[in-house]
DNA sequence: ATATTAGTTGAGCAATTATTCAACTTTAAT
DNA sequence: ATTAAAGTTGAATAATTGCTCAACTAATAT
């Protein structure tokens, strides 16, 4: 009888640990959507952005200047955080209003930087 | 005059909006950091890891098992998890049994979830 | 009508990243 | 002592990603 039921390229040390976690795990597509949900926010980039559209809705320029970079760049993120659900539009004239469309993303930065408060304290 | 005191390849729309968020923007590093902490938690096979050892201590074999991987292959994103202190370890023996060693992480995976379940409302 | 500005988009390039493979260390078992 | 198993590590490869550039659309101003 083999002593390894599932396919990997080691035994299972702790049979009923690993039965267990494999009964509680959720499936794959919701792991990989939060996976892309913190991906997306995982970049210094867009939660700046992120971090900017929390206190105030802004315009494409407006968010390049504070940024300092190309609108052409901030419009590909702007994007990307579109398609995720992250952030919404609305068009006024030339211009092209964003917001927030997630009530988590304050959540989000302030756990980031509490992990991070968390950390430095330790090694300090 | 420039009517642009930014660097930017665009103007300015809204001074006082871009005065504005510009004094209340964070330091480079610090937005540096929480993209890593999210970086490091977007992807498919650190957010399984991570839930799996939310549940339970594990060592490296029985972690390849429920995630069906190699060895190796987890023994690298354990590392990476390491060294920015998402996780930590300790040595029994031939096995390494990994614990979470930070308390936001089951706060990062239900705010996911949360984003996941309510984008999934509004398209229904 | 023409020119200008805000914003978008696709292609291209460089940098980063996830996994595999092979070699290695350490501990335990025979 | 030898062998086997648990885990680590560095190099290599393929895939992904972030930004730039150039061309484009849409709205405004002259």
């Amino acid at each position: 009888m083999s002593k390894n039921e599932y396919i990997c390229d080691c035994n299972v040390i702790h049979k009923d640990v690993v039965d267990k976690i494999s009964k509680e795990m959720l499936n794959n597509s919701l792991f990989s959507k939060i996976a892309d949900f913190y991906k997306i926010i995982g970049a210094t980039t867009r939660i700046k952005i992120l971090y900017a559209l929390d206190k105030n809705e802004m315009c494409v320029c407006d968010i390049a200047n504070v940024l300092s970079m190309s609108k052409s760049s901030i419009s590909h993120q702007l994007s990307a955080l579109r398609k995720n659900g992250i952030v919404k539009c609305r068009k006024d004239g030339k211009e092209v209003y964003y917001t927030l469309d997630d009530e988590h993303i304050k959540k989000v930065i302030e756990l980031g930087i509490e992990h991070i408060e968390h950390k430095e304290k330790e090694i300090g």
